[in-house]
DNA sequence: AAACTCTAATCTGGTCCAACAAATAAACAA
DNA sequence: TTGTTTATTTGTTGGACCAGATTAGAGTTT
């Protein structure tokens, strides 16, 4: 049976399809060319000569990474590199059928075991004045207009919790859930709006570490993410009205700044 | 600075290209038809005559829910609705991280914020089966032929201790993370090759988790993740593991070594 | 007649090709 | 400056062929 059990490379055979040897490529030529966000690639025309592939084959590959979130073809253009791997994220967990309740009780399960035992690492490493800062952050809660900005503020604050601890693979895995997070908190506020005491848990939190108090931290972090994960409902179903599920692709959303 | 324009819900796609609408209707189909795993989808063929699009964006559609690793197409069967989405969510979390840009220093650290405190997780979830299973992993470290070897039996372990926890994100994120680990760990054991405390080690914790002693674990862990990192370098840098690069699609996931 | 073997037709995804449509950056004209 | 044209690039289509696996069937043997 297909169980996870095994490592990948299994077979490692050297030959994979055309369309996986050019995304393969692809990457590569990114990386070998140092390029960065904003940079265009060559065209996909170009790409087929340089390749030896077809227009198709490179258009599949260019799918793929695109589906990625690291690229946004423009007409006229090229692929552009982009940075939009948080929708791409996105789209993946809207994709999974059965996203309802194992994967989202997965993450939040994964969020209490970093985020309450974090909190050692936190009292070594933070400042005075980085616990201020946070103060600063967590104020900024009540100021949201609607429920999104809300969850953007609250999760911002445990955004700002993660950098404290002062470990960059755990800010990057931390970044690399966050659209699934604030999805979490978007659906949670909905139902439930409460500022206030979202604001004051925070606050118990930041006094926790103030006082350098690691039993006081993990027990208000855990009785705090328990509390939130309370009002998310077990079938996300209704949450597709939240917006969970936008296209498929990216579809070069333009990011207008005033819309 | 991220852009703080959440350009997600405004216009709701209504006209987005018809590779999209594609990658929708496939999924609308999967869900009406309430396919599951095994299940195979129409003919690319069948496909575009249903949904009024050419074979080739029928193909590109079917190559982004493909990076989902909701499918496998297979010749002659058809695409198969298959459960890879632990090799999608790799390549993801590959496409979106730069492990070049974290030391080792983090990823350890990372690893003793998760394993050290997953031990009430698997004092809760284990029976005392998994536990003796885990003594048997334990028991292979010894046989192992070369330094490799061993360092592919202790994450054995250390993997089975994470999936004994229950939650699926963390065993992706520490699959995730293998080929680092376990070059730390191959560094590790070529320094001051002590197969014989390493399992003696991993004895304890287990012992630990079979009295159902918590903070036993914890210091036990602790200890062990210590003395594991006292023998690596701090500097490996000429010494990378495997590269991080995403395999394209998930099959045949291979992670061979560029150049 | 029944069972086995080998072969050819058939069906699938994988790849390639050529063309046209749509979009738009850039050059150009008013 | 403003509007228009042009050229280039992606988006999409319809077709073609290939390699490989499955299937049907003819032929052979029991």
């Amino acid at each position: 049976m297909e169980q996870a059990g095994h490592d990948l490379a299994e077979d490692a055979g050297v030959s994979s399809s055309a369309v996986d040897q050019t995304v393969r490529q692809i990457l590569d030529l990114i990386r070998n060319r140092a390029m960065s966000v904003g940079d265009v690639l060559p065209t996909e025309r170009e790409l087929g000569e340089l390749f030896g592939a077809s227009r198709n084959t490179i258009r599949e590959a260019l799918r793929t990474i695109r589906t990625y979130g690291l690229i946004d073809p423009k007409p006229r253009v090229g692929a552009v590199l982009a940075d939009r791997q948080n929708v791409a994220i996105q789209n993946f967990f809207a994709a999974q059928m059965d996203i309802s309740k194992t994967s989202f009780n997965d993450i939040q399960g994964f969020r209490r075991i970093i985020e309450v035992s974090i909190g050692d690492h936190i009292i070594l490493n933070a400042s005075v004045a980085e616990l201020g800062a946070l103060d600063e952050v967590n104020g900024l809660i009540e100021t949201a207009k609607d429920v999104q900005e809300a969850a953007q503020r609250d999760f911002d604050f445990h955004m700002a919790l993660m950098k404290l601890a002062g470990n960059r693979m755990l800010v990057q895995t931390y970044q690399f859930l966050s659209p699934v997070i604030q999805h979490i908190m978007t659906v949670g506020k909905s139902i439930r709006p409460v500022l206030g005491e979202t604001r004051r848990a925070h606050g118990e939190i930041i006094a926790a570490l103030r006082a350098r108090d690691r039993i006081a931290y993990s027990y208000l972090m855990s009785r705090h993410l328990d509390f939130g994960l309370r009002f998310v409902p077990d079938d996300l179903e209704n949450a597709r009205a939240a917006p969970m599920v936008p296209s498929p692709d990216m579809s070069s959303s333009k990011d207008l700044p005033h819309a």
